[in-house]
RNA sequence: GGCAGGUUGCCCGAGCGGCCAAUGGGAGCUGACUGUAAAUCAGCCGGCAAUGCCUUCGCAGGUUCGAAUCCUGCACCUGCCA
């Protein structure tokens, strides 16, 4: 007998809150559950947090269970209430967009094949047509005010103010919950532990109205070390389309893990087996110089989202720019497909350094790229300058190419064309 | 509705007519050490055609040689009283 998927994902450390986890347990156990996570359109592309929630979702459903990916496209047009204020709302296309795109990111996690097939849902389709009278009497009257106004974010809001639309939030997020449960017998609702207080209402909607007892589980937010959220990149949020952010800065955001936090991600964000990642730790505990854990946990979530051709891409691209080999000694081919990946802009010859280093987004500003030069943080081909003045011209590699590097981490190629 | 106070750079928070692009802390960036980790120490931390110039201290106007600092109006927030 296999480890009981419940015992899997608290080993992995994804398991913050659940309901009656006897009963859930004795549940997963019984046969095929049914179980949905929702994703809401708040931006074009998902980012890391709702990557867990999917990669949590296919661990149910390698289990045997029956996933349901739900992508809100009425719960995006109102917005789930925040502690850092009323959000601002978006026009009905750019919802719509934004569930086009999210609906192709969520497919590729899920299988849609056997007994126990994904589906995708779009709470849209049963909440356009409710009417105000059905739902408040519907819906509505199984939500005492009193126990609303409870709720921990709520609360924050009431300091700072909160809209009708924000508040009533979870009730549409409940009947979700509630619809999913009459349509196709859902049974668990998995979500960030951000969304507890919107799962677990739902579960006390359906005691109401049906009289049934369902599932929630929640996963914990993931930190860094210093105890603030994980999953921002340079610039933003680490977002899963490759055109928000490249395979390559992806790639770069893992293998930059800290220590202290790296089996852990391991565990959250992986599919290695746990005796695996434990001999992976023994291994880095061993030889910490070797980055072995950050090495491998970068290309497996890497192929994850983006896939092996990307692993590949980013790895060597991550070798040429980081390795100690000589810049002079990589082939043209190598390191040309290195700069595309950590990003190439073409300047004219003679271009001053601080404006390439402007151009190929190392820096904000021109005075910012000036402070880098006079701190001692700008390299041409891995060539200190302190010249403020440095202008690109003759250090070429493989007659055009220069790599700018802006301290230790920060990367990108220039190629000199004459306009 | 009345009275009092507040609104400063990414965040917190000093400043109360010129010495203010604006003290200090946090975040962030760079350097040294190292392992694309952590910790520690040091520097930087509005922009630009850069020994100067421009834009910034809720918004709009005014006083003054000169305002983040004074006055008027407006918006929002907080406290006390009804």
């Amino acid at each position: 007998m296999t480890t009981h998927v419940l015992d899997d994902l608290e080993a992995r450390g994804l398991v913050a809150h659940s309901t009656d986890r006897d009963a859930l347990r004795a549940d997963l156990s019984a046969g095929p559950v049914t179980y949905y996570v929702g994703f809401d359109p708040t931006a074009p592309s998902l980012h890391m947090g709702n990557l867990l929630q999917l990669l949590t979702a296919r661990r149910l459903q390698l289990a045997g269970h029956k996933p349901l990916i739900l992508v809100g496209g009425s719960t995006g047009l109102i917005g789930d209430p925040r502690d850092v204020g009323e959000r601002t709302m978006n026009s009905r296309e750019t919802v719509a967009d934004w569930v086009g795109r999210i609906r192709s990111q969520v497919e590729q996690y899920v299988s849609f094949e056997g007994d126990n097939a994904a589906r995708v849902v779009n709470n849209l389709d049963w909440t356009k047509d409710v009417n105000v009278i059905d739902f408040l009497r519907d819906i509505g009257k199984h939500f005492p005010v009193n126990r609303m106004l409870d709720r921990q974010v709520v609360a924050s809001r009431l300091e700072t103010g909160i809209s009708y639309t924000e508040f009533s939030y979870v009730l549409l997020q409940s009947m979700d919950y509630l619809e999913l449960y009459r349509r196709y017998g859902t049974a668990l609702q998995t979500g960030g532990s951000d969304q507890w207080g919107n799962i677990t209402a739902g579960v006390e909607l359906i005691r109401r109205a049906e009289g049934a007892k369902v599932h929630a589980l929640s996963t914990p937010l993931i930190t860094k070390a210093d105890g603030t959220k994980f999953g921002k990149s340079t610039g933003g949020a680490l977002w899963l389309d490759p055109e928000m952010l490249s395979p390559y800065a992806f790639y770069q955001t893992w293998i930059q893990a800290e220590d202290s936090k790296v089996i852990e991600y391991l565990r959250q964000f992986t599919f290695l087996e746990l005796e695996e990642i434990e001999a992976i730790a023994a291994e880095s505990a061993e030889r910490p110089g070797l980055r072995i854990a950050q090495r491998r946990l970068a290309a497996e979530v890497t192929a994850l989202v983006h896939g092996q051709d990307e692993v590949r891409a980013a790895e060597q691209a991550s070798a040429a720019l980081f390795g100690r080999a000589e810049l002079e000694d990589l082939p043209e081919s190598t390191l040309r497909a290195a700069l595309t990946e950590a990003g190439l802009v073409t300047v004219d010859p003679g271009t001053p350094l601080v404006d390439a280093l402007v151009v190929s987004g190392l820096v904000d500003s021109k005075s910012a790229a000036r402070r880098a030069v006079s701190d001692g943080g700008a390299y041409v081909n891995n060539v200190r300058v302190e010249d403020p003045d440095a202008v690109l011209d003759g250090h070429t590699l493989h007659g055009g190419l220069v790599v700018l590097r802006k301290g230790k981490k920060s990367v990108a190629g220039a190629e000199l064309v004459k306009a």
